[in-house]
DNA sequence: GACAATCAGTACCACTCTGGTACAGTTTCG
DNA sequence: CGAAACTGTACCAGAGTGGTACTGATTGTC
């Protein structure tokens, strides 16, 4: 359906959350009843970010998570592949269990070398989107040079 | 997931195929073996393919599918839309039957404006690819620009 | 005119993914 | 000790996906 889970969207606005209040202890609860979801959905995507290291955790009574790195360091792609996990528009290039390509037609398909230009060009962008702009909701104006530059080396 | 379903990659492999011979017609049968894919789901994706208006049937014997169109005149993105549905990366901006916003929390939403400005970007880059295109495998080199636009106007 | 090839339409099903919930455990502070 | 908060795992209902089946309509050929 060409879009990205739910649970990835949380888990965009949780990292712009904590990083807007940056260094601060913030709870999942917290975070939850700002933007009126449900607080296990919640506190399921912090520990993810936290498993992926992202964001800090603190335990016990007025623990919570704190976002403490460089918000200009880390992107919007690196994000998504920890929230959506590995992904491709098209099977293309994806590769199975024991690493082998998944398509069956891969070396004669006439759609892949495009195809694969487009997923590039695209994940490309988002490696120029940084926390940073994210929080502030503003768009970089040099994502399009990147992106025009990995479509030119498909 | 992010990605095409395969019904919409079929349909694309397909146009491709019907484009590549354009004028002649093409039984369903072989383009489901020119690919190696079960005749049903082609059938069914040309099936809507011909009610999109992108390509021409002829029922009988030595019926099939013709594209009789202008490759240069028919995007990526028109074609997404037939095969693919409406989609957004986001629900922010999509709405449900009668017209109103999914999101609850739109106006609030610190994403919002920033998501749907990827979302336009990409979709405008859709756009910017032709059928024409597609059937070389060679990514036109003004992309770049549009998706540009489409960015800075968010 | 019978027959075969082919498109048209619809219905159905197994499987997977998604969104969400539940619950028992661990840590920390007062 | 008890409450607040994170950790880990498991579970479930609903939706979507990929694929199949079947009946009907059209057209060319023998």
């Amino acid at each position: 359906m060409l879009k990205i889970s739910k649970l990835t969207d949380y888990g965009l606005l949780a990292t712009m959350y904590l990083a807007r209040k940056q260094g601060e202890v913030v709870s999942a609860r917290e975070v939850a009843e700002f933007y009126h979801l449900p607080l296990p959905m919640i506190t399921k995507v912090l520990k993810a970010l936290h498993h992926g290291g992202f964001v800090e955790s603190r335990r016990g009574v007025a623990g919570g998570y704190t976002f403490a790195g460089d918000p200009t360091a880390i992107t919007l792609g690196q994000l998504l592949d920890l929230l959506e996990g590995p992904w491709d528009l098209v099977e293309c290039e994806s590769t199975n269990d024991s690493g082998s390509a998944i398509c069956s037609i891969r070396t004669a398909c006439p759609s892949r070398r495009f195809m694969s230009g487009i997923n590039r060009a695209i994940k490309s962008a988002f490696d120029q989107i940084t926390l940073a702009d994210l929080a502030r909701g503003e768009m970089p104006m040099s994502v399009d040079k990147k992106m025009f530059a990995a479509m030119e080396t498909m």
